[in-house]
DNA sequence: CTGAAAGCGCTTACAG
DNA sequence: CTGAAAGCGCTTACAG
């Protein structure tokens, strides 16, 4: 069915010269002259040769291909991640297979499965939310694959580990918060076996523990990242004789999920109650009020994850000890935590 | 400083068979019987033998992996797609590469040439905005890789297509905010090189036509798809004598920056301007007031799209006709556009 | 049902 | 600087 594919012996008995000569030719040997050199590529254009990297993957038993699995490309945080892995590998002459787990753990088994098949040498994860245990990383390591985790991460297996200040973040957020005023304070987060997210509630903790305010047993919530379920957690603990006054989301979505629960029973925000996010998702300014949150330079994220695989991955033979590498996250403040710029807003 | 893959051969050698016989099992070969497959499987797993694609690959010819190309993976239209990709590809058992031009040509280039040289059996392409000429999908054809183009499309190139009835929907969009009794409408689109922007462009005048309603020669903007073109050109007509009592923007963007700058008006939200968009992006049903839109069911055109390739194209010799098939949108409206729900939510 | 052998298209030591 | 040759790990006609 295929037409026969140009390959680099057409081009060497085109131009009279050996196969090893074009291939050297084509990858820009230093043996070969810069005259030869465009000379090969000339005719390589002129026939439509197109490079074969299935047969130079084989060969060279490196795929020069780097794959990256995130539980969803659609959220703005893991979009930004992605971009800025790109810019990096387009940098550095490698190309990208994106996997999306969906949050599942058997679709990142899957996505391991495929991406060690593909002979990638590099995988950068952050994991699924169903992720509990590290075997199907170890054996990424098994198969020589360098392994890079980011944002969410498993503390079980040695790997190079690019992430933000969480519990640091988490516990900043918090005291904006109570700096606000607000006392009784939830927390809506993810679950404890993630790292990020037991960071993000130790924060918490630390702050309210400082702040010296009582922190009631079912106002810190694990598994409440999502809308419906920030919806239907709010929904509850506003019917409390003693609700919240401010939540406290380790993920945009479930402070989405808190403000539209609130807004359905009329209670004022920020007045009534105070809310602040995490993530920086695209959405979070553009609703009304808008929401506070973390920005967690995602894209920054993105290139320094891809970056310790160039610089301290990649051709060496034994690597350094990993190591976790903190990006800085930075608190962005607007009206559903402030009353100040709320009151701003309206009387301007 | 890779340690020896495991190939078929040790396989062979450890349970005493030939390597073809062991790649017939592990391909579910029928001349196989059940009990040895499984017992081949058993070995693999616990020789911890990975299959090898770049090997397969080169040997078959063809690579069981798709790729595409879209603009940006994180507007959620597109992400939608690749969702819907996602779920045929990993029905019909191959793999996904997704590239991202960024709505620019050169990358849009680039991902093409890796595509190529990687092998893949069909390249599903959304074009970017500045993609006028179609050579690099011409040599995605000459390079015997099927091609179909989803959503935005090229003319002047014979691939399948699967898209909207894009003139429909902006002519059923546009009698929406007739019927509303706005007469004064604008337009915001995009380049009239690509189709579907032409589409709507022509949908829009002739529901305008039909309604005999005058259309001043600058309510008709080409580039107002992004949120800053759309609150500049929204500005700009805003401050005419006479503005425009609505817009129809091509792009939810261009309708989100038209929103914002008649925010900063204080112009109200439909009772002084109406606005609808096109794509049904996450912000659309957040934001306030929240914007009409098209749904243009971007997860089922993604899995059409897949379709077309497993149903029309793989292992076809002789291709039908390229044919271009309609994906239903549906107009989605909400308060920014109609006066009635608008009422209804005020007295609610 | 089973195996020996060829070959996909490249890269890279090795030799000159 | 240049080339002949081996081999990466698989699949698949071919033969039995």
């Amino acid at each position: 069915m295929k037409g026969k594919r140009v390959t680099i012996y057409d081009l060497a008995t085109a131009l009279g010269i050996s196969a090893s000569y074009v291939s050297r030719a084509l990858n820009d040997h230093p043996s070969i002259s810069d005259k030869m050199k465009s000379l090969v590529k000339a005719k390589a254009a002129e026939l439509n040769y197109k490079h074969n990297s299935h047969a130079a993957n084989l060969r060279r038993g490196s795929s020069r291909t780097i794959g990256v699995i995130v539980p969803k490309i659609n959220e703005n945080f893991f979009a930004q991640a992605i971009a800025g892995i790109e810019e990096v590998c387009a940098a550095n002459d490698h190309s990208l297979i994106i996997c999306q787990s969906d949050e599942s753990f058997k679709k990142e088994q899957i996505a391991v499965e495929t991406l060690i098949s593909k002979n990638v040498d590099c995988i950068l994860i952050s994991v699924s939310l169903e992720t509990k245990t590290s075997g199907h990383l170890q054996e990424i390591l098994q198969h020589h694959i360098r392994l890079v985790q980011f944002d969410r991460y498993l503390r079980d297996i040695e790997s190079f580990i690019v992430t933000n200040d969480n519990r640091r973040s988490a516990y900043d957020a918090t005291w904006h918060l109570i700096n606000q005023g607000y006392q009784r304070i939830a927390f809506f987060g993810g679950p404890d076996h993630i790292a990020i997210f037991k960071d993000r509630k130790e924060g918490f903790l630390d702050a309210m523990r400082e702040a010296r305010l009582p922190v009631p047993y079912d106002f810190v919530v694990e598994n409440a990242l999502s809308k419906e379920a920030g919806a239907r957690i709010a929904s509850q603990l506003l019917e409390l004789k003693e609700p919240p006054q401010a939540v406290f989301a380790a993920s945009d979505y479930g402070a989405l999920g808190a403000m539209q629960a609130s807004r359905l029973r009329n209670i004022k925000m920020p007045g009534e109650l105070g809310l602040i996010g995490f993530a920086n998702e695209e959405f979070t300014e553009l609703i009304q009020p808008a929401l506070s949150t973390v920005d967690q330079k995602s894209k920054e994220l993105g290139r320094c994850a891809a970056n310790v695989y160039f610089t301290k991955l990649l051709d060496k033979k034994i690597t350094e000890k990993p190591s976790v590498q903190i990006i800085d996250s930075e608190i962005i403040i607007r009206e559903s935590s402030s009353v100040a710029i709320q009151q701003n807003m309206t009387h301007s």
